[in-house]
DNA sequence: GCTTGCGGCTGACGTAACGTCAGCCAATAC
DNA sequence: GTATTGGCTGACGTTACGTCAGCCGCAAGC
């Protein structure tokens, strides 16, 4: 019976030396037999499996799962449709990252001249952009796009007066606290329900109430926001993020 | 200063102790310092770091990339591209194995169901019978009887004349291809319009471009079909896998 | 007989980003 | 005094090999 050494088999399946160690090693692929010098010799049932292996690994399956395919302990096409569902989410997966990667390499350009800086009050450009991405991530493209349009189509009098509008709202909120107002109380939840209305202006678009809940936790998640509130008032955040939880579940 | 304790950082951004004590060892993300015991400690400049390594991440850079970005040497936007770029080129690439992947399956099922030993040597009826349970739960019935209709409305006379048809087809590339012909020359992608509907005729549906496209990858990576070929006329496989991918580009 | 070269061999380390122990330490609570 | 909490530092495992380092057997040339 013909056999073949190491090299042969490099030279007809253009596989590397090591590689060939490496199956043997783990199994995948053990030689027919050893020569002199316990030199690897491999045979024509070697090399047809040798052909298998590498079909099913250029479609994409770990090395494991080929091995179960081939001495039979997985059926071949249930392998094949689990791993092409996993392609297709990671397929998903990646059009997805590369929608938001987009989304900040036009942020961080500058091309786009939605938020002015006056938006977040003190972050600078780059953190705005990051900010965006965040957005995008956590609430999808459509919102975020809706937010740009509905700031581009406010005057520049109207844009420029939203830090104001934040800065009021949360030291209406510190007076309240400190006065003694739990977050779910009358006067709390009517200075929520003006800041709800204006994020529905900023936005475009009437938040959900997760996705109302959602900026409350940002507010206190993220350490620039919460940094801002602090300014303002020590744990300010959280207590906006309670009257924003009441008012969503109350109303939304 | 305020400071944070590791617990306080995992609960603030969600990242495990772990990876913060991995990002200190790797100098991504250094301690504003060590506290009683070795403690670490972490600042507000520790956790807006940390908030754009974490974004950063998200969006698929590498951890020595990210330390490259935020340490200024290396440009954020031309790095984004350049990820960017990356992202589309993997896309591409699991598209396109995904594509293969589901000929591949449509042709194993073909195997089984549509084409006995005679066409193709290596599962036996018991593999068979498997298999086709297999594909009845997953494909559902209404698949797999399509096919086997296709098969059963042929006649007993045209079913055992699968193989002697494709051989007729090889036998005639392999003429078309000693003459000089090229697979897309009018000649060739006659008799590869015979072939598709031919296989239109067993699958009991017309293949998709990247269906026939993958059936034809499937002649040249699969060793089965490969030998086949071959026994006809050296590389026949890659002359008609050109030949198809001709057609499915100007046809379908 | 000795060296050189070829072809191959067996470890062993490195890769990316941590998860998952194991074993130890310090401060606090009971 | 001891159990608990919270943390610490190694060190191994993960995937599919690439890349040495060091050694061995066999042959040809000197």
């Amino acid at each position: 019976m013909q056999t073949w050494s190491t090299a042969e088999v490099v030279k007809l399946t253009g596989v590397t030396a090591r590689t060939l160690r490496h199956y043997d090693a783990i199994g995948l692929l053990t030689p027919a037999g050893h020569g002199h010098g316990g030199l690897r010799r491999y045979g024509r049932a070697e090399l047809l499996r040798l052909q298998q292996i590498l079909l099913l690994k250029r479609l994409g399956l770990r090395l494991d799962v080929i091995a179960e395919i081939l001495d039979g302990a997985l059926d071949e096409i249930a392998a094949l449709e689990r791993h092409a569902i996993q392609l297709a989410e990671e397929r998903e997966r990646l059009d997805h990252l590369a929608a938001t990667v987009e989304a900040t390499i036009r942020q961080l350009e500058g091309k786009q001249t939605m938020t002015p800086e006056t938006w977040f009050d003190g972050l600078d450009a780059d953190t705005q952009a990051r900010h965006e991405a965040e957005a995008r991530s956590r609430w999808g493209d459509a919102v975020v796009d809706a937010g740009e349009r509905a700031i581009r189509a406010m005057s520049a009098e109207e844009r420029s007066a939203i830090p104001a509008t934040f800065e009021d709202f949360h030291r209406r909120l510190a007076a309240l606290r400190d006065a003694g107002a739990e977050p779910a109380d009358a006067g709390v939840q009517e200075v929520v329900e003006h800041h709800y209305r204006f994020i529905e202006k900023l936005w475009g678009t009437a938040p959900t109430a997760e996705a109302y809940k959602g900026l409350g936790a940002l507010y206190t998640d993220d350490p620039a926001f919460n940094a801002t509130f602090d300014e303002v008032q020590q744990d300010l955040a959280a207590y906006l993020r309670e009257g924003m939880n009441a008012y969503a579940d109350a109303n939304l």
